[in-house]
DNA sequence: TTGTAGGCGTTATCAA
DNA sequence: TTGATAACGCCTACAA
């Protein structure tokens, strides 16, 4: 059997409110201090867990909630995340599941369950309204990334998903280019409509004319990117692609490599997001960084602030700035 | 207050005993279940898992320990790892470190503290033997990736690193190279002395000579192969280079590309993981492919064994056999 | 500073 | 089938 808080008690020779009190941190005579320390050694004693959260209705975790749990950008947002909880004594516990079989709000569960004391979900696709509306009538506190859905009374956290694609449309103007192909995203992500909503402004306020044909879309993946660079071939003029995200620009760069094309001479190409591989691959990628560690962290605060009740900023949807990433996969055109 | 049990049983007009029967599925009166539904239903009644674990002494949970949660070549072993605990009625439970404040060791207080029902490390840097025969002396079942340490009545998983670089030189001999390079990794990843153990042993079975000029190190990173092919091409004569993993084999390629060579006119380049974007850059990566999603099934159903006292095989350490994946950033010498 | 006693929300035993 | 009742291991008044 493993020892109990009574155990210890008894090899210390005093009662389980003493070795309890010391458990948490509350003087206890010094000469029954080190008996318990013993005693606590001797038995290899640990406290359990449910026990203790069951009478404390506290558990000092907090669960994250990510979609894809390996997707390397998320990387930097759980760091920055784990940071801040870290620094305030929370630990984070993380949870991913299979897209097909189970759903985001699934988790909530876990709050009414009292398996965490809040929850960070770390995902940017599309959300549906009465999904986040559930998260916000949840018992403990809750923070989104990404999409809200429309529900602005939620704790939400994203880049700046518009002014990302202007500052990107504004550099490639900068440098000289008039006629700019654009491969947006998909459908079922948040970002989407925002991204390509910044394109067709930047180039609206710039007078830049938009060719239908010089506009496709992607499912984000490197496929999907060499796809529609494919696609955007057949029609010519442009000398110069905005993918919507890093990895369909690497797909659509292979695509152009493999028809004997040369990134910057003949195109450039430019993504968005700054995934790490960006700057390893041939020619180097120019992007927009989001500012994950940040997102993280404020994210994080959020939920913390939410936890302990504090008077907070009544804007609850905070979006950070990207930051342009100039290297060599674009140019001036010929 | 949130609603408990009691409440429940209160509302239903009938027992505490009988809603948790009802809960846990056992057969009630057809009559007394509908009026047990309809209070849940009424109460938004959730029940508490602390006092279920509290009194049951298992959570249904298994842990996952992971050095690096956005490591893309972990998907899919959490990948076999989920499915194996989903189809057997149990959750995964992520956790995850910062290196430099704690120790794999540090998880498993939670195992002692009944917060999950067995342990799944997954990381591939090098253990130390106290370490694991710490893991091993744990009062539930722990499984582990890669390194053991030496310990051989731990269970273990690992692909077999050895076979898979003899595959390559094999491979490379078999088109005609006769002068292979090798990129090697960092001492603190298990899997590196099986590697370089595979080259060296796969070279002098073919007779092939070594020049010590033609075998570098890299910390498996980008910039680590690009450091390292600088350093190669100071001496000639070799016409592959095989790197032990695909990151740096990714860093020599760039390494190579910008001094104006063509891969692979000029040198053939090998890796080893075949990681997704292996098959996206230009050109395409001839590497080696790790089983990570049988792997991750295997450690499951290691530990799902153990849980439940089945007999097994006496070989604790599980070897899976990597598979050459031949594309086109190697060819023939000329 | 210490110990006694009660309760947290479950499940499990046992008699009805 | 059902309903008391006693655990499970811990924390926390309260009284000493």
């Amino acid at each position: 059997m493993t020892p109990t808080i009574k155990d210890v008690a008894r090899q210390a020779k005093t009662s389980k409110s003493t070795v309890s009190r010391f458990l948490n941190g509350i003087p206890v005579n010094k000469k029954t201090e080190e008996a318990i320390i013993k005693a606590i050694e001797e038995l290899n004693y640990h406290p359990n867990m449910n026990a203790r959260r069951l009478v404390m209705d506290k558990t000092q975790e907090i669960g994250i909630i990510v979609d894809d749990i390996s997707n390397r950008f998320y990387s930097p947002i759980l760091k920055g995340i784990g940071e801040v909880l870290d620094a305030n004594g929370y630990s984070a516990v993380y949870y991913t599941w299979n897209k097909s079989k189970r759903r985001e709000t699934d988790f909530l569960r876990l709050l009414y369950e009292e398996q965490v004391d809040g929850l960070i979900y770390v995902s940017f696709a599309r959300r549906d309204q009465a999904d986040v509306e559930q998260m916000r009538e949840a018992p403990f506190p809750v923070v989104l990334f990404g999409d809200n859905a429309g529900v602005d009374d939620i704790h939400t956290v994203d880049v700046d998903n518009f002014s990302g694609i202007v500052e990107l449309v504004h550099y490639l103007y900068r440098i000289g280019h008039r006629h700019i192909a654009y491969i947006a995203g998909p459908d079922d992500i948040g970002a989407t409509k925002y991204r390509s909503a910044g394109y067709v402004s930047a180039m609206e306020s710039l007078g830049l004319a938009m060719n239908p044909d010089w506009i496709c879309t992607s499912d984000w993946s490197n496929q999907g990117g060499y796809t529609a660079m494919k696609k955007l071939l057949q029609s010519r003029g442009f000398t110069a692609v905005i993918a919507s995200n890093d990895e369909s620009a690497l797909g659509a760069m292979t695509c152009l490599q493999e028809q004997g094309y040369s990134i910057p001479r003949d195109f450039s190409v430019v993504g968005f997001d700054d995934i790490d591989i960006a700057q390893w691959i041939f020619p180097a990628l120019t992007t927009v960084r989001q500012p994950f560690e940040q997102m993280g962290q404020t994210a994080a605060q959020f939920l913390l602030d939410c936890i302990d009740k504090k008077p907070m900023d009544s804007n609850r949807r905070r979006l950070l700035k990207p930051e342009l990433i100039i290297r060599n996969s674009s140019s001036n055109p010929n």
